[in-house]
DNA sequence: CTTGAAAAGAGCGGCCA
DNA sequence: TGGCCGCTCTTTTCAAG
């Protein structure tokens, strides 16, 4: 992966709707290649896949949170069942197992208050928790899925 | 926004780059219809963007870290100064500002520790902060860009 | 809201340098 | 590798039920 296509990459993970012929201009290459280079990003997995990013206001799921969680017990049974419950939350977009006294960090999607505690409520009623501490954001100064490429 | 736009709005969270034809088909339209709605979801905001997810793996970030910021003071100049600097590093790929005693969480790719070392000195000298922990993520769990539109 | 169709544009592949 | 040139498939618009 040179530095072509970084400069490929940077641009999709601005945007992904522009055409190889666009992109190809942009990065100085004919649409053959470019489209060849896109089309290997993909194979290798460097490209995950394309999305659509909504703005979360105007699906009535403005309200973000982030879950630390300290594990119940630390058995290998105790973390599959955390894993396989949680993942299976739509409201739970990620969830990061933790470096320290942290075990998981969650990132929870929901409308408002009322439904947030409908879903802690179910959270600490699904699985066993020792402690559980929950973060409000209040606003979204920055959110990007673009990872910095330039090299 | 009906039944059916969501659905439309599900699926292209799931895969954008789908045809419009074959949505069409999956939500019961037919391409003209499917194509004026996602149009509207595109104008209206709904839809802001369509990006490629990288794997950060794949092009060296695979070390997330999360970095919760209290401020030095409370003052608007403070605030702006923070916003606008900590915006500008292309590692700070999210910012939130929280309710409780962490004022900002700051969501960070690196390449490894020496990497985020580096970040996190040119960070404390870049702003004034009273406080900051890093946590660091040892795995993803799981990853989603998709808001649960079930109802 | 649907179908159908047609023009414009983009994706895709072969072939040559 | 990259570039040129088609063939094919989508996207986008329009007319009409």
């Amino acid at each position: 992966m040179d530095q072509t296509d970084r400069r490929i990459l940077a641009l999709l993970q601005q945007d992904a709707s522009r055409s190889v012929a666009d992109i190809a201009a942009e990065v100085g290459l004919s649409q053959t290649p470019c489209w060849r280079r896109i089309q290997k990003l993909h194979a290798t997995g460097v490209i995950d896949r394309t999305v659509a990013i909504l703005n979360p206001e105007s699906i009535g799921l403005g309200l973000t949170v982030f879950i630390e969680v300290e594990a119940a017990d630390h058995s290998p049974e105790w973390l599959q069942s955390f894993t396989a419950k949680v993942s299976a939350m739509p409201e739970v977009l990620e969830i990061h197992r933790m470096a320290g006294d942290i075990d998981y960090l969650l990132r929870v999607a929901v409308r408002d208050m009322a439904h947030f505690d409908d879903f802690y409520r179910t959270l600490i009623d699904t699985v066993a928790l020792k402690n559980v501490t929950s973060r409000f954001a209040m606003e979204r100064v920055k959110a990007t899925t673009a990872y910095p490429l330039e090299r």
